[in-house]
DNA sequence: ACCTTGATTCGATGACTGTCAATGCAGAGG
DNA sequence: CCTCTGCATTGACAGTCATCGAATCAAGGT
């Protein structure tokens, strides 16, 4: 397989996981997982790369639409995309020249879960 | 002011924001609060941390309930427990000899709305 | 006063991260 | 085939981070 088809794949470890944070403490395994997810959004930049993604138009955004928006290189842009890829966060497809990026609902799905305050005790 | 009083305080930079993700793209200086949220969520001892102060009786754990569960020094986690701090996660209180930690559900639920899914198109 | 225990702060160090310039690869169109 | 454009990867560098040992502080007990 060639090397650029690899942002095809790419699933990232996939946490079996979800309880809340509240209701038991997490497995040191748990942990690791999450904290991929957490840390890949742990930067301002992956941050409103993600809310650019999510909230444009049909769900996708093409990287051309995404280096625009900021003061730095393509390679940089390229760097963070690919964190997020490999945190599970979004997924990337190549059409003709471009390459569009979704967001992985399930990915925020997982965060959602785990920061519920359902259980919290007050 | 003593310098160890300064646990009570340190509110961290209150995120006036809370959009979800996929609604509209997020400003530079809300990528720039919320990041520092998750960045502090991205690392599983503190994520571990959250989860035993979340989840222990009466919603507040004594530090040396944490320390003994994890392979780490005393100064370390104090690092991390002042990270969760300064990120305005958790709250400590010192009563008599320990020092208790509770968590802040405010900033949760900041990541909860964030991440929300309510809008993600499809 | 002194010592003990619990917790934080300081200083140092090795590892990791964000950034860029240079290079490489994939498609589209001459 | 060649070139041009869009995007990814590589390599390098400065800055940040996790961790520890040592020193410090706070509160209680002797």
């Amino acid at each position: 397989m060639s090397n650029q088809e690899r942002l095809l794949v790419e699933p990232a470890g996939s946490v079996g996981c979800c309880e809340p944070l509240a209701r038991e403490p997490l497995s040191a395994a748990q942990a690791v997982e999450l904290a991929k997810v957490f840390k890949a959004m742990g930067d301002p930049v992956r941050l409103r790369l993600l809310s650019l993604i999510a909230s444009h138009d049909g769900g996708e955004a093409c990287v051309c639409d995404l280096t625009g928006v900021f003061d730095l290189t393509g390679p940089t842009i390229s760097h963070h995309l690919k964190v997020l890829r490999e945190a599970g966060l979004i997924a990337g497809e190549r059409r003709g020249t471009w390459v569009y990026y979704r967001v992985l609902p399930d990915a925020l799905r997982q965060v959602s879960a785990v920061v519920s305050l359902d259980e919290i005790r007050t």
